[in-house]
DNA sequence: CAAAACGAGTAAATCGATTTTTCGCGGTTG
DNA sequence: CAACCGCGAAAAATCGATTTACTCGTTTTG
């Protein structure tokens, strides 16, 4: 037909052996680069999977270890920057040891994470590298456990007794953001948030509450938190606005500890018209692409994904290969960009009060 | 030692035929829902296989065929909410049919594109998805024709002799850019872009600029390309505004054909103290969920992803399945969503036009 | 000089399924 | 009554590698 030389059967480790006039094993041999081959030998060997095209199937090679050559990662989206850097990471670092990575996605859904980790135990990965939903207790992890499987929890926990764990040092950095606003005499912060149940949430808050009433005791922290979505945080963030909050007052300063509640904020001033910083200033967890060309440009806590991602592989790859010990719980420090969304209260009269 | 039951070898099939007193072809049968197995025998072997957990091994499973359940997905990179949103689709798609999704990032190096591909070719998946870097007719799609692989293009590709290709309708929603920038009374625009090489840029700029003469004749149209990288785009853009490009005029808007040129425009108006849109229009390909939150909201053209996705998939599920016939070439059309980034020129006097 | 050690290679078992072939058996049929 | 069918199940082959166990020379050693 049509086809001409594409559709034959690719050329198997036999095809090769009986070119060479050897044995499969001796070819076998020749791919894994054992010594014990005789130089001549290792030469037709070579010459035939040159002249055949020879490519080991990853797949059958596998089928003999119980542990594969492949690692899994499970993130709970792909959409956001975040989380697509570390996707790219990981894959990189698992290529770099001849690991093959399957990537999927929870969906920010634990129902779905524990799926997708039966799935990855069919595969018998050797490896996974799981960023859960929430945090470090969910049905997820406690089926890795079950299950006997080496895995690395990273992003949404602190640490685990059972699985090494590496994330952003969130209390530190929100310690630092707690320092640049109670230094340009902010005394009045929202603090929002997404994911109520998310380890690092209730790290990301401490961490700025304890700094910011050490440095300021008279400071007023608010706080509006919404679980799993967006849309109950950005009717929730709607309501504390329109109330006034206490008594006409407003925050000077809003905290968004994750990414979509920086957005949802910005819609929120939007909606209002407040421009930031004249009539509030805004920082948010979570650095993006676009954050520096917009006016203002927005002030981020930018999280260390390629450490996470290389200490995370590290981790990993050192229990794959038979590492015991307790877990560790790694934290990674964030770097702090103040751009201009942040300001200090009171150098400008506010805008867009009436509405 | 301290493992409890956790480290014991998985049940294979024969673990389960011997408990259920059957062979293990019986098992196989009964796991894939052939009749031909009496009632009593089918109840012991559910039975069997519920009581040890017993799950079939994807992988020892797919040995025998030619074709494995493994779906390639090669994406530029996974940074961007369009690929991310690509990739959650495929792989949502690809699980819906029992398949196992793969994905790649080719980290726009046609290079890397062409070893991912040979990878995924060593892996016997039975389909491929390819966004290529620049267009259908780099080495990837060459050594998937070379091979006999079944795939799909998508993204930056019109359309192939070989394998069937799913695009945004770039040309249509470029021309109806224009027809909103000629209304609007525009008449020097500047078009910018990434990726000379790539098929859709020149779809992108030719319904652009056929659409805008048509409508205006006297329109005049400046173009900004550079190859691969952001720099150089940003560094001509630089120079385009600072040769104030014919005789001190500059453009009253500006369209990006790519979201990073979107972005580099944006930073660029920030630098020279342009605001959006009284000093100068702007309107992208691509949107980005940022885009609405900041003031100006940025106009952008929407891609369809999911019906990109499904289209894909589909035209790949039909190829696997065996079916023939010449390659169809798909064009899916796009929204384009006009915010406040785009105005009329004139309206207001140019801000910042010192420096 | 016989025995042990070693080097290089092969045949065969193995991994965990699927698929093809063969078999046994009760029931028809000529 | 022997040949034939058809069904359900088992046995065996297969997929493409890796690994173990064993063989056959050759070399070292006691």
């Amino acid at each position: 037909m049509a086809h001409r030389q594409a559709q034959q059967r690719r050329p198997s480790i036999h095809d090769v052996a009986s070119r060479a006039g050897v044995s499969a094993a001796t070819v076998s041999k020749v791919m894994a680069g054992v010594a014990t081959v005789k130089p001549e030998n290792a030469q037709r060997v070579l010459d035939a999977v040159e002249h055949l095209g020879y490519r080991v199937d990853p797949l059958a090679s596998d089928m003999r270890r119980a542990k594969r050559r492949i690692i899994g990662a499970i993130m709970p989206e792909f959409e956001s920057e975040f989380f697509g850097q570390m996707v790219s990471q990981l894959e990189s670092l698992a290529e770099q040891r001849g690991y093959t990575l399957v990537a999927a996605s929870s969906r920010e859904s634990e129902a779905r994470e524990k799926e997708i980790l039966a799935r990855m135990h069919d595969w018998r990965v050797a490896g996974v590298v799981l960023a859960p939903v929430r945090n470090e207790h969910g049905p997820a992890a406690a089926f890795m456990k079950a299950n006997g499987m080496t895995g690395v929890l990273i992003d949404r926990v602190l640490s685990d007794d059972a699985f090494d764990t590496v994330s952003a040092d969130s209390a530190s950095a929100s310690a630092e953001v707690a320092r640049e606003l109670i230094g340009k005499r902010h005394r009045h912060i929202l603090v929002i948030g997404l994911g109520e149940q998310a380890a690092t949430v209730r790290a990301r808050l401490d961490g700025f509450r304890a700094t910011a009433l050490k440095l300021a005791p008279d400071v007023r922290i608010d706080v509006v938190l919404a679980e799993t979505d967006v849309e109950p945080l950005r009717a929730q963030l709607r309501d504390y606005f329109d109330r006034g909050e206490g008594g006409g007052e407003r925050p000077t300063a809003v905290y968004s500890l994750f990414l979509k509640g920086t957005l949802v904020a910005l819609s929120e001033f939007r909606r209002r018209g407040w421009h930031c910083p004249n009539d509030i200033s805004l920082v948010g967890f979570d650095d993006a692409e676009w954050m520096q060309v917009t006016w203002p440009a927005i002030a981020a806590v930018v999280q260390p994904v390629r450490q996470i991602a290389g200490h995370a592989m590290e981790a990993l790859f050192a229990r794959i290969e038979g590492e015991e010990g307790p877990p560790t719980a790694r934290l990674e420090p964030c770097k702090v960009l103040m751009r201009e969304s942040v300001g200090s209260p009171g150098n400008v009269p506010h805008s867009g009060d009436r509405q």
